[in-house]
DNA sequence: TACATACTGAACCATATAGTTCAGTGTCTA
DNA sequence: TAGACACTGAACTATATGGTTCAGTATGTA
């Protein structure tokens, strides 16, 4: 039994798994945003990019700061320390699997054989 | 406007998202592994086990194979190159970011000012 | 003061996730 | 051949996501 609890990750990974939310990273990269300019790039209301943003900022990735009544959002200070960890970590793991040669043996049976991928 | 349409990345990093699922990539990282082991290490029914190798599947990140009765999982050819290349690269923004320095004067500001983080 | 701007919140919708149970099907093994 | 074993699929539950609309509230500006 193995038990596994690392939320951090999880709420990381989970924001950057849609495009939308990769796209505004990129896009803060190139400088700060208010939600309705974003909104307006990503054509989108502002409630569903608030939601977006919402999502990367739980996640640590982004933080904002309303001033007036322009909310105005930045990349977070956290960055993507924890993630690039782990995605290196686990891609050691991956290759450290394919220099098994038995992986290839069997990859050359697998083509033709069976398969039945639900 | 902006367009972004990255669905490998989309089903990789949401694949990512859940620890058992990261759990279960770490395990095979050690070996090979039975939809029935898997379900025995991480305390879940077989049914449940088995939509989570799905999961990691559609990512590309497991292969499964069945023989006889028994469908072997192990970690696919695909690995993490394309989630670790996008991380990278937008690791240096956030750092980038970081080296304006009036990052640090804003920073200090937004101490003790408003904040309404919804 | 009146109007426009920028956000906020509630409510709703369709779909996906994470998990379960239960009832199979197909494959060993004694 | 009879059981046991390993998986598969359907169905159901609760909750989250990604989006919307609509009705505010607060702030800036003419």
């Amino acid at each position: 039994m193995v038990q596994y609890v690392t939320l951090p990750l999880d709420l990381a990974f989970a924001a950057l798994s849609d495009a939308t939310r990769r796209g505004i990273i990129d896009q803060l990269g190139r400088g700060d945003a208010s939600i309705t300019s974003l909104a307006d790039k990503f054509q989108m209301t502002l409630t569903g990019m608030k939601k977006h943003v919402q999502v990367l900022e739980r996640a640590g990735l982004v933080v904002t700061q309303k001033v007036g009544r322009v909310r105005t959002c930045k990349l977070g200070k956290r960055g993507l320390k924890a993630e690039a960890e782990w995605i290196e970590a686990h891609r050691k793991l991956f290759e450290a699997r394919f220099e098994a040669l038995d992986e290839i043996i069997s990859e050359m049976k697998r083509e033709g054989s069976d398969e039945s991928a639900s």
